[in-house]
DNA sequence: TTAATTTAGTGGACTTTGTCCACTAAATTA
DNA sequence: TAATTTAGTGGACAAAGTCCACTAAATTAA
């Protein structure tokens, strides 16, 4: 457990979350909170999907993501039905005009992201690609860190 | 501008948003926020450092800034002095106390990472080093990213 | 060398984001 | 069928962050 180690992380993750900071600083430009976003991206992939699936993907709290889902069902961006086969569970999927609100915030990340790598040569771009899976292979994905206690 | 590499790197951000969110979330059972301890970070890295500069590097509001500061020396962590070349600016540092916080601070965060990687092989933590090395030095530090107005 | 402008920081008032807890209603288990 | 668990809601609040007007010192211009 290499104390040198442990410091480049740490360094790492300054470095990182600092980057991440900016780019969602000007991502908010938009109506939407990066949590906001963020749920309509976990609806988006998986289609129609219930609240406890989303809270489950994102570590938030229950009374958080109903109230955001309110807001967004206000705003039409979602709507949220009764489950068929479970009565106290809600389902949600994106409308049409919530499919092409998330289209467009993509494609403003997306540039920004591309503004980020756009000074790169080719070469250089996929050696970050690589880099970038090379970590999330070898880092435990989200179940491995101790989860807390976002449902009470 | 391959849009593979950016979707790749906009993976990436969402996985590394979440790790650090993860260890984020559970650093704070210290009294300290996130904004806090790292503002801590700066003023024991700079030694004595002038409000603004902190301000330069962390894209955090001033007014927030000041008003943090101000909770930091009434917790006796940090001095405020007016600086002796400019009547308008504040230098701050850390006191033996806040010095020996952050020390506590530094230890338990690097446990945290510890863990993160404890089951690790020396090559694996060695390679995670180096792809993180590799990233850092491929992508653009703070200043490339278009900063927003934080002050006004 | 004073008047006008800029710079550094402060504080009030506010918004946004997130948390805690008690509650309802459906589902599951005893 | 009664007791317990599970899914989500809503009120009340705390924490985090923003906006703006302000003071006082420093710098620049006249």
């Amino acid at each position: 457990m290499s104390k040198a180690v442990i410091q480049e992380i740490r360094a790492f993750n300054r470095f990182y979350t600092d980057l991440i900071g900016l780019l969602n600083k000007h991502l908010l430009n938009s109506a939407y909170s990066l949590s906001e976003v963020r749920i309509m991206y976990e609806i988006h992939t998986a289609g129609a999907v219930q609240a406890s699936q989303i809270m489950g993907a994102m570590d938030i709290d229950k009374s958080y993501l109903s109230r955001i889902l309110k807001k967004l069902e206000r705003d039409e961006v979602i709507v949220r039905k009764a489950s068929e086969q479970d009565g106290r569970a809600v389902v949600v999927s994106l409308t049409e005009q919530g499919e092409e609100l998330f289209q467009e915030l993509t494609r403003l990340t997306e540039e920004q992201v591309g503004g980020l790598i756009a000074h790169l040569s080719e070469q250089e771009q996929e050696d970050l690609v690589g880099h970038m899976h090379a970590i999330r292979k070898i880092l435990p994905g989200r179940s491995a860190v101790q989860t807390s206690k976002n449902n009470q």
